[in-house]
DNA sequence: CAGCATCCTACCAGATACTG
DNA sequence: CAGTATCTGGTAGGATGCTG
């Protein structure tokens, strides 16, 4: 079978789309180190570039712009650009986004749940 | 900060995990290409090596094995070996794992109805 | 069957410098 | 402020061959 390109950095191959199951669609849309983290740090509310640099520890500029980008042309994330010295550019969810947002809810749970018996004390 | 590892073939650093909330602990234990496919895969059977390999699209016996090996030594998998000829080696969820059969259940269902939306006919 | 060992390469992602 | 451009090393992950 053809390799299928899954990173971060990568959009999903339109032509195969029909070969997979949702899952692996979404693992594709939201897998790798940044994306679901980003998109978490956006629930409800509009974040400029600097500030989700603040909160998403360790990101290079690079690597916020790559994830951004991508996630934008997904249909993830809306970016506003504001025509103002200094520029002012802010994300925040599409309506398919925040339908997300019980997965990640679970999904912290979950990690909330598993590290506290993993790691007693 | 210092540089937290984050692929599909790595277990997070145990020292860090204070710095992270429930979130980044999951991803680092379930982000990458196959894991939460993995255990998609397992929902409510167990199956062996070569059964998970026929139905993980692209999957070599080297990243199967390696990706079993971690969601075991996480805490999501059990490793059953049973002692035949030729040798039979089964895998199945954990509890912990089993608890996160919402999430990947409410992800399928995201990435199905986001697929319609961005691919309508 | 269920893997491990080895080798190899593409490319992810960090560091740094620069720009409108 | 919100990014690009460029260079680079590390590693994810593929191919192949072998073993208990």
């Amino acid at each position: 079978m053809a390799k299928r390109k899954m990173t971060s950095t990568n959009s999903i191959n339109r032509e195969k789309l029909n070969d997979l199951c949702g899952m692996e669609y979404a693992i594709d849309l939201l897998g790798g180190r940044w994306k679901l983290l980003i998109l978490y740090k956006l629930e409800n509310r509009a974040l400029r570039f600097i500030e989700l640099k603040k909160i998403l520890p360790g990101i290079t500029d690079r690597m916020l712009t790559l994830q951004l980008r991508e996630l934008e042309k997904d249909g993830l994330l809306h970016r506003t650009v504001y025509p103002e010295v200094p520029p002012r550019v802010e994300y925040r969810l599409t309506d398919s986004a925040e339908k997300l947002i019980p997965v990640w809810k679970a999904l912290e749970r979950w990690g909330d749940a598993h590290r506290e018996v993993q790691l007693p004390g």
